[in-house]
DNA sequence: GGCGGTTTTGACAATCATTATCGATAAGCG
DNA sequence: CGCTTATCGATAATGATTGTCAAAACCGCC
């Protein structure tokens, strides 16, 4: 049987909270900064478990497993500011169906795709753009 | 200065001959295996520094690092199955052009992407549907 | 409210890929 | 051939993640 227990939900809470996609690490610090005393192995344990209910989504970078909650059910994919880590979430529709094509094509079933766009945002470029004004 | 060594060379030729993605562990089994004398940390940076220069291409899966051998200078995408490891050179200039579209939409620049499609192919699909038929 | 069976937690150890260290080796050049 | 220095390789170090297991928390039920 599942259960609820607070520490599930303090995992859900601080990672809707989050700006963009956080490590689990991170995660930790935070739910401690926070006056929680949650275990470390617990916010992992948490985190898989809400990924693999939809309730949130994951990636790799430098061989660290990021996430960040999005809504549940829905398949969609990230657009991911490389530099303050802002996120958008995008629907890729045009994506979804090429992806099934190209698949079909090759003889490949049971297709799943991993699609993430990575750029400087808005805000960013700005800051990069002036050479001047150093942050 | 940029020097030309045997263990470069065995590990461009050993990432040629292998059919999908490899971890660099596996790699290095193999060379062993051929009789190379070549140690565990050269094969990582050989394969770090290919995949700088544009020879090889990378992604990270259960938090390995995964490469394979690429025609260099080229940009395209991977359909990969996932059972037998086998991969497919795709090109994808659709979702380019949807991938820049998305970004500029969202006022990001310098945009890039991953795009990667994992599925099980033709053989690997009829062997699992096959219960009777264990390999 | 109290009880029992089970799940979950949490501190810590264990694991595993990758990276750093550093003396030894050998490539390229004159 | 000898020198300079990039590269190698064995091993230690790192760091994220997972396993372990006793103690505590949760839930349905009485």
């Amino acid at each position: 049987m599942k259960r609820n227990t607070w520490q599930r939900e303090a995992v859900r809470t601080a990672l809707t909270t989050s700006e963009g996609f956080v490590s689990a690490q991170v995660l930790h610090s935070h739910l401690r900064d926070q006056g929680s005393p949650i275990g470390l192995a617990t916010v992992y344990r948490a985190l898989s478990s809400l990924e693999s209910e939809g309730e949130a989504d994951t990636l790799q970078q430098d061989g660290e497993s990021l996430y960040r909650a999005c809504t549940p059910g829905t398949h969609h994919h990230h657009l991911i500011c490389r530099t303050c880590g802002k996120t958008v979430e995008i629907s890729a529709d045009p994506v979804e169906s090429w992806a099934q094509k190209v698949a079909a094509e090759n003889g490949f079933t049971q297709a799943e795709h991993v699609v993430d766009v990575f750029g400087t945002c808005a805000e960013c470029s700005a800051a990069l753009a002036e050479p001047g004004r150093v942050v």
